[in-house]
DNA sequence: GTTGAGCGTT
């Protein structure tokens, strides 16, 4: 693995950030040494002059192709609002780094999707792992006292904070979002908006076919019942049983491939016959014709993603499981719902050309309950506790 | 006892 040299200023002792496997620097690898940085530059030898590092969505590019990063000492380059030239009078860096400090002050942070459960000491307990906590609270019905579902906290030191920021939260077992309160980005999708494995990237888009759905539900199997037994299987992030009673649930995993490899399944509950299959709309597998070639074309982009529709094979130690049904159907149709992936993150709104209806792998029908044009929907409901009813409902019954 | 996008009884 290639590292760089980089450090806050030239002088400063360098620390050594590690390059990704092409060649390039992330930017939040920067970040997460160098809070508040947006790039680099280094000093040309031979000019004496200082050259900008190329950067270019959340990636900083080495200056040569072949040489690579080479042997340059790299230091950090600071929006010009926190550019420490017009933090005057102040000379050594350790002054600096506390101006910095306080210049990129922190701010009250928003969590949102929180679980019920969490309580403000489960939330401080958290988030203390990545620095001073010096609020955290829960916003609750007043009567009640039932949390509302997210909550508020601040660090002590922006480094804390932009950490927070650049990074997912499982919290409680679910997965939840930071964001600086009425801002409408989170800064880990941008900055890590490039994964290996785009579909293995579990931000809080959760594009990851991670949820199963298992049907022939009985009203006795609880959502307890069903996190212990499919925890046999991996980690279960949530258990989502719709209300009221419509015999099937939701079981999301943490690892996309756990519930990939028991789709087709049957398993036995509590003495009942339960079938697991993607969380995909089923009028996705009773769709025309025109989407079934449509799913092939979209098949062939999907390849280069190394996604494992028969992830089995990743799962040594499974056993005693038998695999009823294939479910390359359900691929496909998985499929076709993600199809033209570059761009189907976005938001589905205007995307409703009733000439292709097979091209967002969702009729107009589908689309009630799909409100959420940040998010866009991808079709198959998968919020982490997933519960867009109505799409489960329509798409279900 | 239920819920799942949002933005904080000060």
């Amino acid at each position: 693995m290639d590292f760089v040299q980089v450090s806050e200023e030239e002088g400063d002792e360098p620390i050594e950030l590690p390059a990704e496997e092409d060649g390039t620097l992330l930017l939040s690898t920067l970040q997460a040494q160098f809070p508040g940085s947006c790039g680099l530059k280094y000093r040309n030898l031979d000019t004496k002059a200082v050259r900008g590092v190329r950067s270019n969505e959340g990636r900083l590019f080495p200056p040569s192709v072949d040489s690579g990063w080479g042997e340059y000492l790299y230091f950090c380059v600071f929006p010009k609002e926190n550019k420490r030239k017009s933090d005057d009078n102040l000379e050594n860096s350790t002054a600096k780094t506390k101006r910095i400090e306080t210049r990129l002050r922190c701010t009250d942070l928003i969590v949102l999707g929180l679980p019920w459960k969490t309580t403000e000491e489960s939330l401080r307990e958290y988030f203390e792992t990545y620095g001073e906590v010096l609020m955290a609270q829960i916003k609750k019905d007043t009567k009640s006292g039932q949390s509302k579902g997210f909550g508020f906290v601040r660090f002590g030191s922006y480094d804390a904070q932009m950490r927070v920021l650049s990074n997912r939260h499982l919290i409680d077992g679910r997965w939840c979002e930071v964001k600086v309160p009425n801002s409408k980005v989170n800064l880990f999708f941008p900055l890590n908006s490039e994964p290996t494995n785009p579909f293995h990237f579990q931000g809080m888009g959760h594009q990851v076919p991670c949820k199963v759905f298992v049907g022939r539900c009985t009203e006795d199997i609880n959502s307890d019942d069903l996190r212990e037994y499919f925890s046999k299987f991996g980690e279960v992030t949530d258990v989502f049983i719709p209300r009221p009673f419509r015999a099937f649930s939701f079981v999301t995993f943490l690892d996309p491939d756990v519930a990939q490899s028991l789709c087709g399944e049957d398993h036995i509950i509590k003495g009942v016959s339960v079938h697991v299959s993607n969380a995909a709309p089923k009028a996705e597998q009773n769709r025309n014709q025109q989407v079934q070639s449509y799913n092939y074309n979209s098949a062939n982009s999907f390849g280069m993603h190394s996604y494992h529709p028969q992830g089995n094979h990743m799962n040594p130690g499974r056993n005693g499981h038998h695999r009823v049904t294939s479910q390359g159907g359900n691929f496909l149709s998985w499929m076709a719902q993600n199809s033209g992936h570059a761009n189907n993150f976005g938001g589905r709104k205007g995307s409703n050309n009733p000439n292709n209806p097979g091209a967002n792998g969702m009729n107009k029908a589908d689309n009630s309950g799909c409100n959420d044009p940040q998010n866009g929907n991808t079709g198959w409901s998968n919020q982490s506790s997933g519960s867009q009813n109505s799409v489960e409902k329509s798409n279900f019954l």
